[in-house]
Order: structure tokens, then C-alpha cells, then sequence
DNA sequence: TATGTTAGTGAGTAATCACTCACTTCTGGA
DNA sequence: TCCAGAAGTGAGTGATTACTCACTAACATA
């Protein structure tokens, strides 16, 4: 027993790192994440950890970079195959609460990094994953104004806000119930109403 | 220097301790608050708190029970005052938003009280207190149907959902700003477009 | 003024944390 | 086959954590 686990290239640790911090993540409060548990997790010692990550942080930004990246390509390519900007609107929503229904850690690190008042290298990142999200929302607003699907004097900054909101309201309920997979019940139900709130009236 | 503080009655001393949390929680990660950060807060020493708690999560279990009782007693306050189940949902919201502005540190405690999955006490009061405000949301809704003022469709689990979600993304939004005056200025905005999505259709 | 009770404190404790280091094992190319 | 460099490890380190305890100071009341 306790064989010594097989050397990995460096790189491909890296990534079984984030992949292991986002499962843990999973059905664990991701600030009491420690070391110990992420290199448990891989079946490596804990200090093999430090040799591929400077600190605990970095690995944190590392998972945040890998969320950003994933989310925001999938994000993009669900818009680019809706036919309008409302179309695009609900792709984006539907693909964000499968992402997150996929890995169910995501959103809890997310709010446990913006939680944290200090300007760390994550806190940092999920700032501009926030922006660079923000950014894509505000475009298809304008477009779906321009395009008449949308309420001309549709509020666009709020309009952002409560698209985030909505997808919290649905974590934070499906974090209550416990039950992960509740989130694709009760997402297309509070999208409906958001998407009331949005349209151009008839 | 390094006077003793002055003797409290204990139940005096435990609103104190709850309220350093509190402010603690303002500009801290809630998970970081340290036994000994609040006793300073309060002009005492650490050992003095467990005269008064028998163990940390005893201390937020108080100040689950002392958000719960403000907040909801608020919140009923308010809705009793407005003249409508629309007037009274508008009400709630923005009493909320205003607690929260008060108090910035509260909903980062929720948050982070949520995300643990054990079954701590403190945990326990979250989920009675978010089960208490959404049958007051739902007597709303129903009433506000009944009385012709929302859309009789109008899906009332999602809708719960979703007006918790708004001030969640309020509250996001004001954190990653980093100026919880904001809340004010954004929550008008996020409630329009929810109320748009609520009402009846004319 | 004397006394029992309650509140407050300094100086601890064991446990746990992120991180280090000297050393071992593996692997890929010459 | 050999060997240099990369990857992995056990056994630490100091710092920090929640919590304890023997003792002291203050208060209420008789």
C-alpha cells in the first residue's frame, strides 16, 4: 500500500489541481478548503502540491482563470447559434445554469472569492470574468432594442443586474434544498418572468 | 493603559458580541472573523466570550437569530402598511434593501452560512428564516392574483425565486463595487423590471 | 461593611493550517 | 545503459485557531 503516485507532466497536474478544488467544492464550504484535502483528492502527497503552485492562491487563481475560460466559451457559443438577441439571451442563461448544474462547486467559489475583502490575484479574476460577462449581456440588450424584441426604455444596467441575480436566486435555492439537480426544474420558470420584465410589450 | 473592561449583565454582553459580528462581517469574509477579532471589537478579552457562548458556532447561531427577527419584523412592518399586495411586495423589497445598506455585513454572513453543508445550528436558522420570508412572499402573491393586480399565471415558486434572486444581485453587484451606498441607486432599476415581469398584463 | 455571585483576564493548550526541505523515484533522450 | 532533470514524498516548521483554567475585580444585597 501507500504507493508513491506516478510522475505527471506538470502541466497536466495543474489542471487535475483546478479539477480537484472544483469538486471538492462541490459538497464542501470552498474558505475550508485546505491543501491537505485538494491533494487527497488527486492521490498525492500534499507537498507534491507546492511544486507546481508557488501557494495555496495561486491555485485559486488558477481555478478561477479555469472557470472564466470555460464559462465564457460556452457562453459565446451558445449566443452565437440563437437566430435573435433575446434567442441569445436564454441560451445564455440556459447554458450558464447547465454549467453550473455540471459543476455545482463553481458558483460557491465564486461568492466565496468576492466575499473577501483584500485585493488577492482570484478576487481579481472573478472582477473581470464579472466584467467580461457583463459586457456580452449589455450588447445583446442594445441589440434587442435595436431589434425591437425588447422594451425600448429597457434599463440596461439593471437589466444585467437582475440577469445575475436571477441564476443566484436559483443557486441559492438549489444550495438550500441540497439537491443540485433542482436547478434545471426551477430555471426556466423564473427565466419566463425575467423575460416579461424585458420584452417590448405587444 | 490595558484597563479591565467594566462587568456587563450577560444577556447585554451577548447583543454585543452579536453586534461586533455584525460590523465584523462588513468589511471581513464572514469565514474569517476570528474569536479573537470580535472580543477586540468589543474592547475584551478572548477568553470573555466563552463566559458568555459555549463554542463559536453558538455566537452565530445568535446572530442568525438576531438577523432573522430584525429582518422579518421589518419586513412584516412594512408590507402590513402598504395598501395592496403590489404596494406591499415593492415595500418588502425595498425594507430589505435598506436593512441590508444598514447593514452590510448580513447578507455575507448568509451567504457564507449557506454554503456550509453540514448541519450547523446557524445553518438551520438560514433555512428557517428563507422558509418564513417566502411564505410571506407567497401570501403576496396569492393575494395580489386574487385581487387582480399580477398576472394570473403567474408562477409563484419562481416568482419567490426571483425576488430573492434581485437582491442578490444587488447585493453582488455592490460588493464587487466595493460601495454599499450603491445598493440604494441599482435596487429602484432591478424591482422595475421585476415588477414588470410580475403584473397583470393591461 | 462583609459576602456570595457574576463578569473579566493572562497565560496557557492541542489541533490544524500553509509551506519547506533534504531526499527518493521516475522518465526520456543520448 | 546511463544520467540529468523533473516529479513525488515524509517529516518537519512557525503561525494561528478555538477553547480552558486558575485567578482577580466588581457588583448586589444584607
Amino acid at each position: 500500500m501507500n504507493t508513491r503516485s506516478k510522475p505527471m507532466p506538470a502541466n497536466e497536474r495543474r489542471s487535475a489541481t483546478v479539477e480537484a478544488v472544483v469538486a471538492l467544492a462541490a459538497d464542501q464550504n470552498p474558505g475550508d478548503i485546505t491543501t491537505t484535502a485538494i491533494a487527497q483528492q488527486m492521490g498525492v502527497s500534499q507537498a507534491a502540491l507546492f511544486r507546481h503552485f508557488p501557494t495555496k492562491e495561486d491555485i485559486l487563481e488558477s481555478v478561477m482563470t479555469w472557470v472564466a475560460e470555460r464559462l465564457l466559451s460556452r457562453v459565446d457559443a451558445a449566443a452565437a447559434r440563437a437566430s435573435s438577441p433575446l434567442a441569445a439571451l436564454e441560451a445564455v442563461f440556459t447554458t450558464h445554469i447547465e454549467f453550473i448544474a455540471k459543476h455545482p462547486g463553481v458558483p460557491k467559489i465564486l461568492f466565496a472569492e468576492i466575499q473577501r475583502p483584500n485585493n488577492s490575484l482570484a478576487k481579481r479574476a472573478v472582477h473581470t470574468l464579472l466584467n467580461r460577462y457583463s459586457t456580452r449581456l449589455q450588447k445583446l440588450f442594445t441589440d434587442g432594442k435595436a431589434e425591437g424584441e425588447l422594451d425600448p426604455d429597457l434599463d440596461i444596467n439593471a437589466a444585467t443586474i437582475l440577469f445575475i441575480g436571477t441564476i443566484q436566486g436559483l443557486v441559492v435555492r438549489s444550495m438550500l434544498s441540497g439537491r443540485v439537480a433542482q436547478i434545471r426544474r426551477d430555471a426556466p420558470g423564473a427565466f419566463a418572468i425575467y423575460r416579461r420584465g424585458i420584452v417590448r410589450s405587444s
